[in-house]
DNA sequence: ATACTATATTCAGAAACTTGAATATAGGTA
DNA sequence: TACCTATATTCAAGTTTCTGAATATAGTAT
């Protein structure tokens, strides 16, 4: 389908060569991440969220594990932050990932609210 | 224009994420050539590469130095070289340059046919 | 000046990408 | 089963990119 190596390596620029998609892959630089957690961090619509994954996903960059209704993302190939690190010393400038709302405790994801000082799964005595 | 960082790297990463684009950066990983020798070298028409060239002029990847007719097109950021080597990393391939046409003896450009053998200034005697 | 050579620009139709809106699905829970 | 939650898919219109064709320009040599 892609002929030439040229090619090959177009198609995965092409593939990162969104604001987007690039936030998305700093915010999986520290590890897995549901889609609610980026959701809140990057404050996009979740159906916008899922399309830029799901490209990504076409590409072999990334892949899912589900863990009960959540969907954790993770980068598959590593390598590509080294791509991104060698691009930030072409552009001169390094993207700073937006501040989480953790800060502001609405991040509705489990992870966060674990870390957050809230109970992965609350024990309620009536 | 560009607001953000992502958007910065996006741009360049777009700028690049070209085939054609790509094997000019391969072609002057080497050093500076002239368009000529791009012409022959990749089998492409000149007004087409000229075209791939203003693209990556824009974007400040590279600049032109004049000597007589011919232009020599050189890389202002080498830096650009580790991005694409770490991209080898990921994609898992390697492009390699087309066989240049000096087997054949038909770049026209002077640096080749320097070279090849053939003298840059030909003094013929009548 | 004239003609030639190397390179650049303009234009336009086709193809691909972007992204918002609406909706669907799959898994979990009561 | 029925409902809820997290995530995915479809659709479509607007925008950008791609690339061929034709043409223009700038420098050189005569």
């Amino acid at each position: 389908m892609d002929a030439s190596a040229y090619e090959t390596q177009s198609n995965l620029l092409k593939t990162i060569s969104h604001p987007t998609r690039l936030s998305i892959l700093a915010i999986l630089r520290d590890g897995e991440q549901c889609v609610c957690h980026m959701e809140a961090t990057l404050s996009l619509r979740q159906a916008y969220i899922s399309q830029q994954l799901m490209t990504l996903k076409d590409a072999g960059l990334i892949e899912a594990r589900r863990d009960g209704l959540n969907l954790y993302y993770r980068v598959t190939k590593p390598e590509i932050f080294d791509v991104l690190d060698t691009l930030n010393a072409v552009t001169g400038v390094t993207p700073k990932l937006p501040k989480h709302k953790h800060a502001n405790g609405d991040c509705p994801c489990p992870k966060c609210n674990v870390k957050s000082g809230k109970a992965l799964i609350q024990i309620t005595n009536p």
